[in-house]
RNA sequence: GAACGGGUAGCUCAGUCGGUAGAGCAUCGGACUUUUAAUCCGGUGGUCAUGGGUUCGAUCCCCAUCCCGUUCACCA
């Protein structure tokens, strides 16, 4: 952790106020009064530390263990309303209800208050009456502070300026809360809080709650859309004796009983692969992969991915179904086919745009890096074209780099860029009338690199020297290059019929449905220093 | 890993051309029986990220460190 202290750690010290010494103190009011009025952070806690005691002192407990709902929030204002609708005029329509939520607001006015609660499903105003609670009652509202957990009993109506409130007939404490939640009009805005502290975040912008119930929404509608067309969701290891899948670099852990190093997978796709060669014919899996890389507004350690095959088909068909698949899940999600991200207006209105990668880069960068294979040439056109390119790359990497530097950028509306080649493809198919190229596509929304599919390789000769290959690059020094995985190769000896196969980013996908920019915005507890 | 920007009250932010800091909200006390960023009156609250240095004096200048952000590198 370091020298620096972070936010927060400040209030860490023993606390035994909580104790029952302190629970039998029945004259702390009378310690409060006499108390200097401080607010430092440690003094606003102690205030509620008191209230707490002098709570338990009248023999209320402060932490229920059960409090009975008649509706949620959302629920008794629709309930309300429909009351009002078939109401006459003279009608003063009322619904009782029992609602829980957090306090986020109070306004006292003498003998009467208002506050405002607040549960999942929205906000309702509270209105505390003197004389309807009871003196008492009434009084101990002061033992209420800004976010502490309440359930209210009492009548939803409207009040004389409109708003759709429920009368308190009587209330209670459900959780005390010890510290204050972050100010009511900014809300948090520090990131490093909101990132760390993703709890304050939630409870204080309601804005970041809807965009994760859209992430949520993401992968629930991908998931029905997936069973709806006969995939069956599976689970692989993520513990990988040999990192494959993917050319990135992995996190080694360490298993004691077997005491050896295992990885965090990179990709499920090895494993997904083995399935369709023992028979299933459509399988899915949607969970974190982990790669031992850089770190930025695009890129987590551990990131959500869904990845598919479907035995029998090739990789024209899967674009087919990935097109479809995505549109469902954006349509869904943004409720409709046209949508804004960082300041662009996205249509998703089939058929997408495709176009062959080497095509794509005569366009955008204005060279043709097709016509030659020489390692050297291409990457003096490169060069030409305005993208560095390194002794260390090889003639596939420059392609990559190029199409990333000088395509991937306009590619704004959805587009399939198709057929890679098999340099920088190792677990793809050759392209069936160009040995050079490999039947692969991306789909890019947004300048997002949505995900990566491929008809699959499934000559297990080829694949050997496929690997081989990548294992000549480690030698090299590639330490992203792949494993030579015996296994697999077995696998594929044993047969997989032909299949192709899909991988989907789920955190871009949902960057892309909330019209955030950071992948930290769209995942709960991004990974920080 | 590099460059640039940032770290001031619980939260959101000002500010100090070097003389140990302010506001709003929150909080505490008071007034108020229909408010809703309630209002009004009166208070409390700060190791100005951390450690050094320069200086009569540092939150401010210098150096180092930590953390965050953006861009780049790497990658999906």
């Amino acid at each position: 952790m370091g020298e620096n202290p972070r936010k927060g750690d400040a209030l860490e010290g023993p606390t035994l106020e909580g104790s029952n010494v302190a629970r039998m103190n029945a004259n702390v009011s009378e310690d409060i009064q006499a108390e200097q009025q401080h607010s430092t952070e440690q003094d606003l806690r102690q205030h509620r530390l008191d209230k707490l005691a002098r709570i338990r002192a009248r023999g209320e407990e402060p932490y229920k263990y059960l409090f009975t709902r008649s509706h949620t929030i959302g629920a008794a204002r629709a309930a309300f309303e429909a009351a009002e609708a078939s109401a006459t005029a003279e009608e003063h329509p009322g619904v009782a209800a029992a609602l829980a939520g957090r306090m986020t607001a109070f306004r006292r006015q003498g003998k009467s208050s208002f506050a405002d609660l607040r549960d999942e499903s929205g906000r309702i105003q509270i209105f505390f009456n003197q004389k309807q609670l009871g003196e008492d009652a009434y009084e101990a509202l002061k033992d209420l502070d800004l976010g502490d957990f309440l359930g209210i009993h009492g009548n939803v109506r409207r009040t004389r300026t409109g708003e759709i409130t429920i009368f308190a007939d009587r209330y209670e404490i459900l959780t005390k809360t010890l510290r204050a939640l972050p100010e009511k009009w900014h809300g948090l805005k520090d990131v490093e809080t909101r990132y760390r502290q993703r709890y304050l975040d939630l409870a204080a912008n309601p804005e970041v709650m809807d965009v994760f119930r859209k992430r949520i929404q993401v992968v629930s509608v991908m998931r029905e859309f997936l069973t709806g067309h006969g995939y069956l969701e599976v689970e692989t290891p993520m513990l990988h004796p040999i990192p494959g899948g993917a050319t990135a670099r992995p996190f080694v852990t360490h298993h004691n009983t077997y005491d050896r190093d295992l990885y965090l997978r990179i990709a499920p796709e090895l494993y997904l692969k083995r399935l369709i060669v023992g028979g299933f014919d459509k399988v899915f899996e949607i969970n974190r992969s982990f790669r031992n890389e850089g770190v930025d507004t695009r890129h987590n350690p551990e990131f959500t991915m869904m990845e598919l095959y479907e035995a029998y088909q090739d990789y024209l068909g899967l674009m087919d179904e990935t097109e479809e698949m995505l549109c469902t899940i954006i349509e869904r999600v943004t409720g409709g086919t046209i949508f804004e991200h960082h300041g662009r207006t996205i249509d998703i209105q089939r058929p997408w745009r495709r176009l062959p990668l080497f095509e794509a880069i005569r366009t955008y960068a204005g060279i043709d890096l097709e016509a030659t294979r020489d390692r050297e040439e291409a990457a003096k056109r490169a060069r030409d074209a305005g993208v560095d390119v390194d002794a260390t790359m090889g003639y596939g990497k420059i392609v990559d780099e190029v199409m990333s530097a000088k395509v991937q950028p306009h590619l704004v509306q959805p587009t399939f860029l198709y057929d890679y080649p098999i340099e920088i493809s190792p677990l793809a198919k050759r392209k069936r009338d160009n040995p050079q190229l490999t039947e692969r596509f991306q789909p890019f929304i947004g300048g997002y690199e949505l995900g990566n599919a491929f008809s699959e390789l499934n000559d297990p000769l080829d694949q050997r020297d496929r690997f081989l290959q990548q294992v000549k690059l480690r030698e090299a020094g590639d330490d992203e290059a792949q494993y030579l995985d015996e296994d697999y190769i077995t696998a594929l000896e044993v047969g997989m019929p032909p299949a192709a196969g899909l991988g989907i980013g789920i955190d871009r996908l949902a960057m892309l449905v909330t019209n955030t920019t950071s992948i930290r915005e769209v995942i709960f507890f991004p990974q920080l220093r």
